[in-house]
DNA sequence: GTACCATATTAAGTTATTGTTAAGTAACAG
DNA sequence: CTGTTACTTAACAATAACTTAATATGGTAC
Protein backbone atom coordinates (compact mmCIF):
# COMPACT_ATOMS: atom_id res chain seq x y z
CA UNK A 1 0.00 0.00 0.00
CA UNK A 2 1.29 3.51 -0.92
CA UNK A 3 1.13 6.42 1.37
CA UNK A 4 -2.40 7.49 0.67
CA UNK A 5 -5.06 4.35 0.28
CA UNK A 6 -6.87 3.86 -2.26
CA UNK A 7 -10.78 3.07 -2.44
CA UNK A 8 -12.44 1.92 -5.70
CA UNK A 9 -16.31 2.43 -5.41
CA UNK A 10 -19.02 0.46 -7.23
CA UNK A 11 -22.49 1.92 -7.48
CA UNK A 12 -24.88 1.95 -10.91
CA UNK A 13 -26.88 5.05 -8.72
CA UNK A 14 -24.65 7.97 -10.01
CA UNK A 15 -25.41 9.64 -6.22
CA UNK A 16 -24.18 7.68 -4.52
CA UNK A 17 -20.96 7.15 -5.85
CA UNK A 18 -20.80 11.11 -5.47
CA UNK A 19 -21.05 10.91 -1.68
CA UNK A 20 -19.18 8.48 -1.09
CA UNK A 21 -16.37 9.73 -3.34
CA UNK A 22 -17.11 13.26 -2.07
CA UNK A 23 -16.86 12.01 1.72
CA UNK A 24 -13.58 9.71 0.71
CA UNK A 25 -11.49 12.32 -0.87
CA UNK A 26 -12.56 14.86 2.29
CA UNK A 27 -10.97 11.84 4.51
CA UNK A 28 -7.95 11.84 2.21
CA UNK A 29 -8.35 8.98 0.26
CA UNK A 30 -7.62 8.34 -3.39
CA UNK A 31 -11.09 7.39 -5.11
CA UNK A 32 -12.05 5.94 -8.22
CA UNK A 33 -15.30 4.39 -9.34
CA UNK A 34 -16.83 2.11 -11.13
CA UNK A 35 -20.56 1.93 -12.72
CA UNK A 36 -21.31 -1.65 -12.84
CA UNK A 37 -19.27 -5.04 -12.44
CA UNK A 38 -17.82 -5.61 -15.19
CA UNK A 39 -16.26 -1.66 -15.08
CA UNK A 40 -15.36 -2.29 -11.25
CA UNK A 41 -13.29 -5.50 -12.20
CA UNK A 42 -11.40 -3.84 -15.07
CA UNK A 43 -10.63 -0.84 -12.73
CA UNK A 44 -9.39 -2.78 -10.16
CA UNK A 45 -7.16 -4.59 -12.15
CA UNK A 46 -5.19 -1.62 -12.72
CA UNK A 47 -6.15 0.67 -9.86
CA UNK A 48 -4.90 -1.89 -7.62
CA UNK A 49 -7.25 -0.33 -4.78
CA UNK A 50 -6.56 -0.92 -1.03
CA UNK A 51 -10.61 -1.30 -0.80
CA UNK A 52 -13.76 -1.39 -2.90
CA UNK A 53 -16.77 -0.67 -2.29
CA UNK A 54 -19.21 -2.81 -3.76
CA UNK A 55 -22.69 -2.39 -4.38
CA UNK A 56 -24.53 -5.97 -5.46
CA UNK A 57 -27.51 -4.83 -7.67
CA UNK A 58 -26.53 -3.57 -10.73
CA UNK A 59 -26.68 -3.73 -14.70
CA UNK A 60 -23.86 -5.73 -16.70
CA UNK A 61 -22.13 -8.01 -13.84
CA UNK A 62 -23.67 -7.84 -9.98
CA UNK A 63 -21.27 -7.14 -7.25
CA UNK A 64 -21.27 -11.03 -6.35
CA UNK A 65 -19.86 -12.05 -9.53
CA UNK A 66 -17.43 -9.27 -9.56
CA UNK A 67 -16.18 -9.95 -6.28
CA UNK A 68 -15.48 -13.88 -7.45
CA UNK A 69 -13.53 -12.46 -10.06
CA UNK A 70 -11.57 -9.87 -8.42
CA UNK A 71 -10.91 -12.48 -5.76
CA UNK A 72 -9.59 -14.66 -8.22
CA UNK A 73 -6.68 -11.72 -9.22
CA UNK A 74 -3.55 -12.38 -7.27
CA UNK A 75 -2.62 -8.65 -7.87
CA UNK A 76 -5.42 -8.11 -5.52
CA UNK A 77 -4.60 -10.49 -2.57
CA UNK A 78 -4.37 -7.40 -0.50
CA UNK A 79 -7.65 -5.54 -1.22
CA UNK A 80 -10.57 -6.09 1.08
CA UNK A 81 -14.27 -5.74 -0.57
CA UNK A 82 -16.50 -4.37 1.56
CA UNK A 83 -21.05 -4.86 0.07
CA UNK A 84 -22.93 -1.99 0.38
CA UNK A 85 -26.23 -3.35 -0.23
CA UNK A 86 -29.67 -2.29 0.42
CA UNK A 87 -30.73 -6.42 0.19
CA UNK A 88 -30.58 -6.98 3.64
CA UNK A 89 -31.79 -10.84 3.09
CA UNK A 90 -29.64 -13.59 4.72
CA UNK A 91 -29.03 -15.65 1.78
CA UNK A 92 -27.92 -12.63 0.42
CA UNK A 93 -25.22 -11.71 3.00
CA UNK A 94 -24.10 -15.10 2.74
CA UNK A 95 -23.94 -15.23 -0.99
CA UNK A 96 -21.49 -12.04 0.01
CA UNK A 97 -19.25 -13.80 2.36
CA UNK A 98 -19.39 -17.02 -0.17
CA UNK A 99 -18.14 -14.66 -2.93
CA UNK A 100 -15.08 -13.72 -0.64
CA UNK A 101 -16.46 -10.31 0.63
CA UNK A 102 -15.08 -9.00 3.42
CA UNK A 103 -17.50 -7.17 4.83
CA UNK A 104 -21.03 -6.51 4.34
CA UNK A 105 -23.03 -3.43 4.73
CA UNK A 106 -26.44 -2.55 4.67
CA UNK A 107 -27.35 0.86 2.87
CA UNK A 108 -28.19 3.32 4.16
CA UNK A 109 -24.38 3.65 4.63
CA UNK A 110 -23.69 6.55 7.43
CA UNK A 111 -20.73 8.12 5.75
CA UNK A 112 -19.46 9.02 9.35
CA UNK A 113 -19.65 5.03 10.29
CA UNK A 114 -18.13 4.08 6.89
CA UNK A 115 -14.94 5.93 7.34
CA UNK A 116 -14.48 4.53 10.77
CA UNK A 117 -15.08 0.98 9.12
CA UNK A 118 -12.32 1.86 6.76
CA UNK A 119 -10.21 3.48 9.20
CA UNK A 120 -10.14 0.47 11.46
CA UNK A 121 -9.55 -2.07 8.71
CA UNK A 122 -6.86 0.23 7.05
CA UNK A 123 -4.89 0.22 10.36
CA UNK A 124 -5.45 -3.18 10.31
CA UNK A 125 -3.73 -3.76 7.38
CA UNK A 126 -0.76 -1.37 7.87
CA UNK A 127 0.14 -3.06 11.28
CA UNK A 128 3.17 -4.53 10.99
CA UNK A 129 4.73 -2.42 8.22
CA UNK A 130 7.12 -0.09 9.04
CA UNK A 131 7.49 2.91 7.47
CA UNK A 132 11.25 3.45 6.69
CA UNK A 133 13.18 6.86 7.26
CA UNK A 134 15.60 5.83 4.95
CA UNK A 135 18.31 8.14 3.46
CA UNK A 136 20.42 6.87 0.67
CA UNK A 137 23.58 9.03 -0.33
CA UNK A 138 25.78 7.83 -3.20
CA UNK A 139 28.13 5.51 -0.58
CA UNK A 140 26.38 6.49 2.64
CA UNK A 141 23.18 5.61 4.30
CA UNK A 142 21.29 7.15 7.14
CA UNK A 143 19.33 4.92 8.47
CA UNK A 144 16.88 6.68 11.39
CA UNK A 145 14.88 3.30 12.16
CA UNK A 146 18.36 1.72 13.26
CA UNK A 147 20.15 5.04 14.34
CA UNK A 148 23.03 4.37 12.29
CA UNK A 149 25.01 5.59 9.40
CA UNK A 150 26.59 3.23 7.02
CA UNK A 151 29.31 4.37 5.25
CA UNK A 152 30.74 1.85 2.96
CA UNK A 153 29.23 -0.97 4.13
CA UNK A 154 30.62 0.02 7.91
CA UNK A 155 28.36 0.96 10.59
CA UNK A 156 28.66 4.53 12.12
CA UNK A 157 27.06 5.33 15.49
CA UNK A 158 26.73 8.82 16.15
CA UNK A 159 25.36 10.69 19.20
CA UNK A 160 22.15 12.09 18.99
CA UNK A 161 22.54 15.71 18.23
CA UNK A 162 24.82 14.71 15.83
CA UNK A 163 22.62 12.16 14.01
CA UNK A 164 19.99 14.81 13.89
CA UNK A 165 22.14 17.63 12.43
CA UNK A 166 23.11 14.98 9.74
CA UNK A 167 19.84 13.72 9.28
CA UNK A 168 19.00 17.24 8.67
CA UNK A 169 21.68 18.40 5.99
CA UNK A 170 21.32 14.94 4.54
CA UNK A 171 17.74 15.17 4.05
CA UNK A 172 18.14 17.39 1.26
CA UNK A 173 21.59 17.54 -0.25
CA UNK A 174 23.14 20.73 -1.51
CA UNK A 175 20.65 22.77 0.34
CA UNK A 176 22.35 25.35 2.50
CA UNK A 177 21.01 25.28 5.95
CA UNK A 178 21.30 28.13 8.19
CA UNK A 179 22.35 28.38 11.48
CA UNK A 180 19.00 29.49 12.66
CA UNK A 181 17.14 26.70 10.30
CA UNK A 182 19.58 23.99 12.23
CA UNK A 183 19.12 25.47 15.93
CA UNK A 184 15.32 25.28 15.02
CA UNK A 185 15.23 21.83 13.89
CA UNK A 186 18.24 20.22 15.52
CA UNK A 187 17.60 21.90 18.89
CA UNK A 188 14.50 23.08 18.54
CA UNK A 189 12.99 26.65 18.48
CA UNK A 190 12.71 26.99 22.86
CA UNK A 191 16.90 25.95 23.90
CA UNK A 192 19.55 28.44 23.42
CA UNK A 193 22.78 27.53 22.97
CA UNK A 194 25.74 29.49 22.27
CA UNK A 195 26.78 29.90 18.21
CA UNK A 196 30.02 27.59 18.76
CA UNK A 197 27.35 24.72 19.38
CA UNK A 198 26.96 23.63 15.86
CA UNK A 199 30.97 24.25 14.33
CA UNK A 200 31.90 21.56 17.06
CA UNK A 201 28.88 19.11 16.11
CA UNK A 202 29.81 19.57 12.58
CA UNK A 203 33.09 19.39 13.13
CA UNK A 204 32.53 15.52 15.03
CA UNK A 205 30.69 15.31 11.63
CA UNK A 206 33.80 15.24 9.47
CA UNK A 207 35.92 13.92 11.60
CA UNK A 208 33.79 10.34 11.79
CA UNK A 209 32.07 10.40 7.93
CA UNK A 210 34.64 12.70 6.07
CA UNK A 211 35.81 16.02 5.67
CA UNK A 212 34.68 16.96 2.29
CA UNK A 213 30.85 16.12 3.06
CA UNK A 214 30.11 19.18 5.13
CA UNK A 215 30.66 22.59 3.21
CA UNK A 216 30.45 25.88 4.82
CA UNK A 217 28.96 28.89 3.19
CA UNK A 218 30.18 31.44 5.06
CA UNK A 219 28.23 34.27 6.84
CA UNK A 220 25.23 31.57 5.79
CA UNK A 221 25.58 28.13 6.88
CA UNK A 222 26.26 24.55 5.90
CA UNK A 223 25.44 22.29 3.62
CA UNK A 224 26.00 18.69 2.69
CA UNK A 225 27.65 17.90 -0.65
CA UNK A 226 28.96 14.14 -2.09
CA UNK B 1 -3.25 -19.04 16.93
CA UNK B 2 -3.26 -22.40 17.23
CA UNK B 3 -5.81 -25.10 15.19
CA UNK B 4 -8.93 -24.33 16.90
CA UNK B 5 -9.83 -20.71 16.33
CA UNK B 6 -10.88 -19.52 20.24
CA UNK B 7 -14.01 -17.04 20.93
CA UNK B 8 -14.62 -15.19 23.63
CA UNK B 9 -18.58 -14.22 23.84
CA UNK B 10 -19.29 -11.51 26.16
CA UNK B 11 -22.67 -10.49 27.09
CA UNK B 12 -24.77 -9.92 30.02
CA UNK B 13 -27.77 -11.61 29.04
CA UNK B 14 -27.38 -15.61 29.14
CA UNK B 15 -29.93 -16.42 26.63
CA UNK B 16 -27.95 -14.85 23.95
CA UNK B 17 -24.40 -16.66 25.45
CA UNK B 18 -26.40 -19.75 25.28
CA UNK B 19 -27.29 -19.30 21.51
CA UNK B 20 -23.66 -17.98 20.06
CA UNK B 21 -22.09 -20.23 22.42
CA UNK B 22 -24.22 -23.24 20.88
CA UNK B 23 -23.98 -22.12 16.78
CA UNK B 24 -20.08 -21.78 17.83
CA UNK B 25 -19.91 -24.94 19.15
CA UNK B 26 -21.28 -26.63 16.55
CA UNK B 27 -19.08 -24.55 14.22
CA UNK B 28 -15.83 -26.11 15.96
CA UNK B 29 -14.38 -23.33 17.56
CA UNK B 30 -13.19 -23.29 21.05
CA UNK B 31 -15.65 -21.18 23.08
CA UNK B 32 -15.49 -19.39 26.43
CA UNK B 33 -18.29 -16.68 28.22
CA UNK B 34 -18.01 -13.92 30.26
CA UNK B 35 -21.17 -11.76 31.75
CA UNK B 36 -19.76 -8.25 32.03
CA UNK B 37 -16.81 -6.21 30.54
CA UNK B 38 -14.89 -6.60 33.78
CA UNK B 39 -14.95 -10.39 33.72
CA UNK B 40 -14.24 -10.09 29.48
CA UNK B 41 -10.91 -8.62 30.56
CA UNK B 42 -9.65 -11.01 32.61
CA UNK B 43 -10.85 -13.90 30.69
CA UNK B 44 -9.08 -12.42 27.66
CA UNK B 45 -6.25 -12.37 29.35
CA UNK B 46 -5.79 -15.75 30.45
CA UNK B 47 -7.54 -17.49 27.05
CA UNK B 48 -5.87 -15.48 24.67
CA UNK B 49 -9.22 -15.80 22.08
CA UNK B 50 -8.42 -14.64 18.35
CA UNK B 51 -12.02 -13.75 18.38
CA UNK B 52 -14.20 -11.73 21.20
CA UNK B 53 -17.73 -10.62 20.65
CA UNK B 54 -18.56 -8.06 22.58
CA UNK B 55 -21.90 -6.75 24.05
CA UNK B 56 -21.95 -3.03 24.78
CA UNK B 57 -24.56 -2.25 27.38
CA UNK B 58 -23.35 -4.66 30.55
CA UNK B 59 -23.22 -3.85 34.35
CA UNK B 60 -19.86 -3.47 35.83
CA UNK B 61 -18.01 -2.18 32.49
CA UNK B 62 -19.85 -1.68 29.44
CA UNK B 63 -18.08 -3.07 26.38
CA UNK B 64 -16.21 -0.03 25.17
CA UNK B 65 -14.57 0.43 28.08
CA UNK B 66 -13.66 -3.57 28.14
CA UNK B 67 -12.74 -2.99 24.40
CA UNK B 68 -9.96 -0.06 25.35
CA UNK B 69 -8.32 -2.34 28.14
CA UNK B 70 -8.41 -5.14 25.54
CA UNK B 71 -6.30 -3.17 23.08
CA UNK B 72 -3.94 -1.99 25.30
CA UNK B 73 -3.14 -5.86 26.10
CA UNK B 74 0.29 -6.51 24.00
CA UNK B 75 -0.65 -10.21 24.28
CA UNK B 76 -3.82 -9.66 22.90
CA UNK B 77 -2.72 -7.50 19.50
CA UNK B 78 -3.81 -10.33 17.47
CA UNK B 79 -7.46 -10.55 18.50
CA UNK B 80 -10.03 -8.91 16.62
CA UNK B 81 -12.76 -7.10 18.97
CA UNK B 82 -16.64 -7.46 17.18
CA UNK B 83 -18.86 -5.56 19.01
CA UNK B 84 -22.49 -6.96 19.05
CA UNK B 85 -24.93 -4.27 20.11
CA UNK B 86 -28.97 -3.29 20.03
CA UNK B 87 -28.02 0.46 20.46
CA UNK B 88 -27.51 1.52 16.58
CA UNK B 89 -26.99 4.97 17.42
CA UNK B 90 -24.57 6.70 15.55
CA UNK B 91 -22.24 7.39 18.29
CA UNK B 92 -22.45 4.66 19.77
CA UNK B 93 -20.84 2.50 16.45
CA UNK B 94 -17.86 5.28 16.25
CA UNK B 95 -17.60 5.45 20.28
CA UNK B 96 -16.80 1.28 19.50
CA UNK B 97 -14.47 1.96 16.71
CA UNK B 98 -12.54 4.53 18.57
CA UNK B 99 -11.89 2.08 21.23
CA UNK B 100 -10.19 0.05 18.99
CA UNK B 101 -13.17 -2.09 17.76
CA UNK B 102 -12.38 -4.18 14.67
CA UNK B 103 -16.30 -4.63 13.44
CA UNK B 104 -19.79 -3.60 14.92
CA UNK B 105 -22.78 -5.62 14.02
CA UNK B 106 -26.47 -4.76 14.82
CA UNK B 107 -28.49 -6.92 17.13
CA UNK B 108 -30.24 -9.09 16.46
CA UNK B 109 -27.61 -11.23 15.04
CA UNK B 110 -28.47 -13.51 12.54
CA UNK B 111 -26.00 -16.77 13.49
CA UNK B 112 -25.21 -17.91 10.28
CA UNK B 113 -24.56 -14.27 9.12
CA UNK B 114 -22.06 -14.13 12.28
CA UNK B 115 -20.57 -17.59 11.65
CA UNK B 116 -19.43 -16.04 7.77
CA UNK B 117 -18.00 -13.44 8.82
CA UNK B 118 -16.15 -15.06 11.62
CA UNK B 119 -14.80 -17.07 8.77
CA UNK B 120 -13.82 -14.06 6.80
CA UNK B 121 -12.02 -12.31 9.57
CA UNK B 122 -10.48 -15.81 10.50
CA UNK B 123 -9.19 -16.35 7.01
CA UNK B 124 -7.71 -13.08 6.24
CA UNK B 125 -5.76 -13.36 10.09
CA UNK B 126 -4.25 -16.60 8.96
CA UNK B 127 -3.21 -15.50 5.51
CA UNK B 128 -1.11 -12.18 6.72
CA UNK B 129 0.26 -14.28 9.42
CA UNK B 130 4.01 -14.02 9.20
CA UNK B 131 4.18 -13.19 12.66
CA UNK B 132 4.46 -17.19 14.28
CA UNK B 133 4.94 -16.64 18.01
CA UNK B 134 8.23 -17.76 17.27
CA UNK B 135 11.39 -15.36 16.88
CA UNK B 136 14.38 -16.77 15.52
CA UNK B 137 18.03 -14.55 15.83
CA UNK B 138 20.91 -16.56 15.58
CA UNK B 139 21.19 -18.68 18.27
CA UNK B 140 18.55 -17.28 19.96
CA UNK B 141 14.57 -18.35 19.84
CA UNK B 142 12.44 -16.77 21.39
CA UNK B 143 9.38 -19.03 21.51
CA UNK B 144 6.40 -16.89 22.80
CA UNK B 145 4.05 -20.20 23.03
CA UNK B 146 5.53 -21.62 25.42
CA UNK B 147 6.95 -17.92 27.17
CA UNK B 148 10.67 -19.28 27.23
CA UNK B 149 13.75 -18.56 25.34
CA UNK B 150 16.03 -20.51 24.30
CA UNK B 151 19.68 -19.94 23.66
CA UNK B 152 22.39 -22.11 22.67
CA UNK B 153 19.52 -24.78 22.79
CA UNK B 154 19.26 -24.33 26.89
CA UNK B 155 15.90 -23.22 27.54
CA UNK B 156 15.90 -19.36 29.65
CA UNK B 157 12.52 -18.19 31.58
CA UNK B 158 12.05 -14.94 31.87
CA UNK B 159 9.48 -12.92 33.67
CA UNK B 160 6.13 -11.78 31.90
CA UNK B 161 7.77 -7.75 31.67
CA UNK B 162 11.54 -8.59 30.47
CA UNK B 163 9.74 -11.32 28.13
CA UNK B 164 7.35 -9.06 26.47
CA UNK B 165 10.23 -6.84 26.31
CA UNK B 166 12.72 -9.08 25.02
CA UNK B 167 9.95 -9.71 22.14
CA UNK B 168 9.54 -6.44 21.28
CA UNK B 169 13.38 -5.42 20.92
CA UNK B 170 13.84 -8.76 19.06
CA UNK B 171 10.38 -8.42 16.90
CA UNK B 172 12.43 -5.69 14.34
CA UNK B 173 16.30 -6.76 15.21
CA UNK B 174 18.04 -3.05 14.91
CA UNK B 175 15.16 -1.10 14.77
CA UNK B 176 15.57 1.31 17.80
CA UNK B 177 13.06 1.66 20.07
CA UNK B 178 12.15 4.66 21.91
CA UNK B 179 11.51 4.57 25.85
CA UNK B 180 7.57 6.11 25.21
CA UNK B 181 7.46 2.98 21.96
CA UNK B 182 8.20 0.53 24.96
CA UNK B 183 6.34 1.85 27.69
CA UNK B 184 2.96 1.76 25.86
CA UNK B 185 3.76 -1.29 24.41
CA UNK B 186 5.07 -3.49 27.11
CA UNK B 187 3.40 -1.26 29.85
CA UNK B 188 0.10 -0.21 28.22
CA UNK B 189 -0.57 3.57 28.00
CA UNK B 190 -2.72 4.00 30.77
CA UNK B 191 -0.09 2.71 33.00
CA UNK B 192 2.32 5.24 34.58
CA UNK B 193 5.92 3.96 36.04
CA UNK B 194 9.27 5.39 36.98
CA UNK B 195 11.94 6.46 34.41
CA UNK B 196 14.14 3.67 36.39
CA UNK B 197 12.24 0.96 35.57
CA UNK B 198 12.87 0.51 31.80
CA UNK B 199 16.97 0.35 32.71
CA UNK B 200 15.99 -2.22 35.18
CA UNK B 201 14.40 -4.05 32.79
CA UNK B 202 16.66 -4.21 30.38
CA UNK B 203 19.85 -5.10 32.92
CA UNK B 204 18.09 -8.42 33.75
CA UNK B 205 17.79 -9.13 30.04
CA UNK B 206 21.48 -8.36 29.64
CA UNK B 207 22.51 -10.30 33.03
CA UNK B 208 20.38 -13.03 31.74
CA UNK B 209 20.56 -13.38 27.71
CA UNK B 210 24.19 -11.24 27.06
CA UNK B 211 25.14 -7.80 27.63
CA UNK B 212 26.15 -7.62 23.82
CA UNK B 213 22.73 -7.97 22.86
CA UNK B 214 21.43 -5.06 24.09
CA UNK B 215 22.72 -1.87 22.45
CA UNK B 216 21.79 1.71 24.22
CA UNK B 217 20.91 4.63 22.28
CA UNK B 218 21.44 7.58 24.65
CA UNK B 219 18.40 10.38 24.15
CA UNK B 220 16.77 7.76 21.98
CA UNK B 221 15.82 4.18 23.44
CA UNK B 222 16.99 0.41 23.12
CA UNK B 223 17.84 -1.81 19.98
CA UNK B 224 18.82 -5.65 19.97
CA UNK B 225 21.64 -6.23 18.18
CA UNK B 226 23.37 -9.35 17.17
C1' DG C 1 49.62 44.09 4.24
C1' DT C 2 46.57 44.78 8.08
C1' DA C 3 42.41 44.59 10.57
C1' DC C 4 38.37 42.33 11.05
C1' DC C 5 35.09 38.76 11.13
C1' DA C 6 33.27 34.25 10.79
C1' DT C 7 34.43 29.75 11.45
C1' DA C 8 37.72 25.83 13.19
C1' DT C 9 39.77 23.47 16.75
C1' DT C 10 40.80 21.75 21.17
C1' DA C 11 40.18 20.61 25.64
C1' DA C 12 37.99 21.33 29.72
C1' DG C 13 33.78 21.94 32.05
C1' DT C 14 28.68 20.84 32.75
C1' DT C 15 24.56 18.48 32.17
C1' DA C 16 21.57 14.83 31.03
C1' DT C 17 20.81 10.25 30.62
C1' DT C 18 21.52 5.74 31.82
C1' DG C 19 23.54 1.99 34.92
C1' DT C 20 23.48 -0.29 39.27
C1' DT C 21 22.20 -1.78 43.62
C1' DA C 22 19.30 -2.70 47.19
C1' DA C 23 15.20 -2.37 49.43
C1' DG C 24 10.25 -1.97 49.39
C1' DT C 25 5.61 -3.60 47.56
C1' DA C 26 2.48 -6.21 45.21
C1' DA C 27 0.96 -10.48 43.22
C1' DC C 28 0.70 -15.18 43.42
C1' DA C 29 1.07 -20.15 44.42
C1' DG C 30 1.02 -23.65 47.61
C1' DC D 1 -1.22 -17.61 55.83
C1' DT D 2 3.38 -17.85 54.26
C1' DG D 3 7.08 -17.96 51.27
C1' DT D 4 8.38 -16.82 46.81
C1' DT D 5 8.78 -14.36 42.74
C1' DA D 6 8.03 -10.41 40.02
C1' DC D 7 7.92 -5.69 39.68
C1' DT D 8 8.79 -0.91 41.00
C1' DT D 9 11.17 2.71 43.25
C1' DA D 10 14.76 5.49 45.11
C1' DA D 11 19.37 6.81 45.77
C1' DC D 12 23.56 7.21 44.01
C1' DA D 13 27.37 6.24 40.59
C1' DA D 14 29.08 6.23 36.10
C1' DT D 15 29.33 7.64 31.67
C1' DA D 16 28.44 9.64 27.44
C1' DA D 17 26.75 13.64 25.31
C1' DC D 18 26.70 18.22 25.00
C1' DT D 19 28.23 23.02 25.74
C1' DT D 20 31.42 26.46 26.48
C1' DA D 21 35.55 29.03 26.57
C1' DA D 22 39.84 30.09 24.85
C1' DT D 23 42.59 30.31 21.11
C1' DA D 24 43.80 29.47 16.23
C1' DT D 25 43.01 29.89 11.39
C1' DG D 26 41.78 31.73 7.13
C1' DG D 27 39.45 34.56 4.01
C1' DT D 28 38.08 39.30 2.67
C1' DA D 29 37.68 44.30 2.45
C1' DC D 30 40.10 48.23 2.73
Amino acid sequence: MSNIPKVLVVDDDPDIVEILRYNLSLAGYDVKSANNGNEAVKKAKLFIPDIILLDIMMPEMDGIEACSRIKEMPSLSNTMVIFLSARNEDFTQIAAFDAGGDDYMSKPVKPKILLKKIASILKRMNSGKIESHIIELGNIIINRNEYKIIKNKKDIILPRKEFELFYLLGSKPGKVFTRDEIMSKVWGSQVIVGDRTIDVHIRKLREKIGDSYFKTIKGVGYKFAQ
